[in-house]
DNA sequence: GAAACATATCGGTTTTTTACGATGGGAGTT
DNA sequence: AACTCCCATCGTAAAAAACCGATATGTTTC
């Protein structure tokens, strides 16, 4: 994950209505929800969403799917992770005893 | 750490500016850096740059200390640890294979 | 083919962010 | 006390983001 990439990644969560789409569609995970679900789950225009959900899969944070007249969005858990171990490399850079306690307590799942 | 102290986190640190700041305080730790230095590191102008920082100040990612007339600004790795956190228990919900892959990666330090 | 549906895109307005020079205030120096 | 240095804040202009209604595109249904 370049910089320009993990730039992306946080811009997309930096938003309340962007983070919880994305929660959601991890709690949805692998089922996905269409882009109507999702609306309906936000308090905003079906527009206005839409050009959130564009920043989503922009950053490949959220890859649509074609399923017949409808887009069923998915979360990608693999950008999610990359985006943790972009920011993990720079807490651990060269001292480990830094990153001990994150481990820790990601250990928790 | 709330929603919204996880946005403040996301948004400040969704700015190139301020990624790469950041980033090289992480890397001076736990000496710090002057306001001074980091204005240099950087191609803004001072007062430019100086709202930048307050951005990550007001975000727990940085904490400022008083040094004679200059500002000593530190890293503040608990803030990161927890925005890792918050983003790890989104990516965990429930499953835990899911989170196994960020894991065995993280063990790298 | 026409109608209904799901979603994306287009204009336009309002709000927020970014950036700068200039000014101000506290802390050392002479 | 006057001066210099370091940094924050103010005022402002430009750029970007957020939001909406309206429209366009593609898909299923009748």
């Amino acid at each position: 994950m370049t910089d320009v990439d993990a730039l992306a990644a946080l811009g997309a969560l930096a938003h309340p209505t962007r983070l919880d789409a994305f929660r959601l569609l991890v709690r949805h995970e692998p089922a996905g929800l269409s882009t109507g679900q999702l609306v309906e789950a936000s308090d905003l225009t079906q527009s206005t969403f839409s050009t959130h959900l564009a920043v989503l899969v922009k950053a490949g944070l959220v890859k649509p799917e074609k399923r017949g007249r409808q887009m069923i969005q998915r979360a990608n858990l693999d950008v999610l992770r990359a985006l943790m171990l972009f920011l993990a490399k720079d807490c651990c850079q060269g001292r480990q005893e830094l990153c001990e306690p994150l481990l820790a307590e990601l250990t928790c799942c």
